[in-house]
DNA sequence: TTGTAGGCGTTATCAG
DNA sequence: CTGATAACGCCTACAA
């Protein structure tokens, strides 16, 4: 094996003189639009790039255009399927419109989320989607305007997905609607007495699920509240603490998310509280889980990937920012039949 | 509302002139490193700087530089818990070290993942990690490699994840000890007649976990291979293809990773085959959602996030291209119970 | 078709 | 401690 040249990544200037032309060819056989160089030359230049393994310095190039072709993509976290689909919808629209998406992950700090906001605006993406639930009341919403309202008014497309009440356009799912359609099927299947476990109010989302559950009930049922966590864990304890309290007065649970649902009905399972036989449970956002738990989750699709495309469909349209508010749709499954 | 300012995002220079002072100074009071500067100064040219919305570019910095403080990570796929945790292992690093990551999506496409290589080297990220099983005899193999080679001439660290055989820092999970491991444990349970779930043998994970299954067994059981996709639809229809077929020789199925596994549960499930009961199941990963199927699925941990703060090690050491190989733990659970 | 030269936003060097 | 000024790597009129 022979030592290979240590040293810096080789620059244009290099291919342009290993071709042996100038730079202004050189740029033009590799990176140009219009084929305005002769063929003999372009084929040297890209022999001298591809015998250097010259790429050109994306920077640079950044820096000399003053565009980009890329988009940022601020998750809450990667982990979470909820946002793996709405990445891939991105991807593809992204893909679609030849430009390159990078993610950066957030987790779950609004803090941290508005830093990410800041130092991805330095690299000066053409598009900024920003994914979701806002925390009310965190200190921190002020500022992310502030971020990017700049970044808007540099030229910059901003787009949040289910973060609604900002000056941005935003991709909103309807969370009220499809919960509260939840609440009505559950109504005709015959549960009366609910059970709901939520997240702290503060988180919309979670929120708006909550409420738009008990506008779907209208009166015509009982509803006792779980406040816990907005993750796995969270629905397996709330379960845990239904079950010590007694749940004689509730008949079905709808936790405001797969993820809570299918940790309770583990925590019910353990407990000898057989789910779709002794208790009803529903949860939301109709992930690919849903139909290998047993029994098979109900749950509210929610069109994640869509979410995505309609995303940068915003964000590349020139319209004034506008608010796109996606269904969501009620799937009954195994976990909540229908009582006699 | 009043008419916000179009234009170009403001620059060091407009901050300057707001600020009364040179760009040097300006410069050095944003982000300059020792603090050589008046306080006064300072402060004036901070508030100056926020009063603009200045966000410094990152492009022009690390042109002036020479150098970003970014790794790339590019995964096959981000909604493939496999993938999460990596990254949330490389991110916890990366900020222990004061870098950004951004992540980058192959989609499982060998050419995808070349090009996205060749574009992110443009980016000159301090590190490259690409995760995931290389695919033998794809075509792309000789130019990742070129292409990694390239990179590090330049000074860029590269590391893999799980790909072995190439000339790189590399971390690896012990597919094959860990799969042999299982064999141990199924047969110590009392099995002898497996059925293995597999993916094309060009996949390399696949393959190693098969024979490493194999080489665990050691000719004390039988065994029949089952070729599908290594997908949770793969371990569906794998598993309906061999109920079709009659499974009277099988005891168990061992699937190659943990979402065929219970892609595989549900199936068996529907054709009236209890999991658990009628025929032992296993899968490899340990992913979160084993403990959440019924039964909970019998799998192999895998020390995920550890691999990715073991491949920022690598990256960031100053030593010789290494290979570092993770354990993986066998995890018996109740698909698999000990049989009479 | 090609080359020369100026500029993009920042940092670094080197005098003041 | 501060301010010119030359890089950094690339693109793009403009001129040849």
């Amino acid at each position: 094996m022979t030592a290979m040249d240590e040293g810096p990544a080789p620059t244009l200037h290099d291919v342009a003189r290993e071709a042996g032309v100038s730079v202004a060819t050189a740029s033009r056989a590799l990176n140009g639009s219009s084929r305005t160089v002769r063929a003999e030359n372009a084929d040297r230049v890209r022999a001298a790039a591809a015998r250097l393994g010259y790429e050109p310095h994306l920077s640079a190039q950044a820096i000399a255009k003053g565009s980009t072709r890329t988009v940022a993509l601020v998750v809450r976290d990667v982990a979470d399927p909820y946002f793996s689909s709405i990445a891939a919808g991105v991807g593809q629209a992204a893909e679609e419109a030849g430009l390159i998406v990078t993610m950066a992950v957030a987790g779950g700090s609004p803090e941290r989320e508005l830093e990410l906001v800041r130092t991805l605006r330095g690299r000066r993406p053409r598009v900024i989607i920003v994914t979701g639930s806002r925390i009310d009341g965190a200190g921190t919403r002020d500022e992310l305007v502030d971020e990017l309202t700049a970044y808007r008014t540099a030229g910059g497309r901003a787009v949040l997905i289910s973060q609604r009440d900002l000056p941005f356009g935003t991709v909103t799912i309807d969370d009220h609607g499809g919960s509260a359609g939840l609440a009505r099927a559950l109504l005709g299947a015959g549960y009366r007495r609910f059970a709901v476990f939520h997240a702290p109010p503060a988180l919309r989302t979670s929120r708006d699920r909550h409420e738009g559950f008990l506008a779907g009930l209208d009166g015509a049922g009982s509803v006792v509240a779980v406040e816990t966590g907005f993750t796995r864990e969270g629905g397996h304890e709330a379960a845990r603490r239904l079950v010590e309290r007694g749940f004689e007065d509730v008949e079905a649970v709808f936790a405001v998310n797969d993820v809570m649902a299918i940790g309770a009905m583990t925590a019910f399972r353990d407990a000898g509280v057989l789910p779709g036989r002794d208790i009803g449970v529903a949860g939301f956002d109709d992930i690919a889980s849903t139909v290998d738990v047993v029994p098979a989750l109900t749950s509210v699709a929610v069109p994640l990937r869509e979410a995505g495309l309609s995303a940068m469909r915003l964000a590349l349209s020139d319209d004034a920012p506008e608010e796109i508010r996606l269904p969501a749709t009620v799937v009954l499954r195994e976990s909540t039949p229908p009582r006699a």
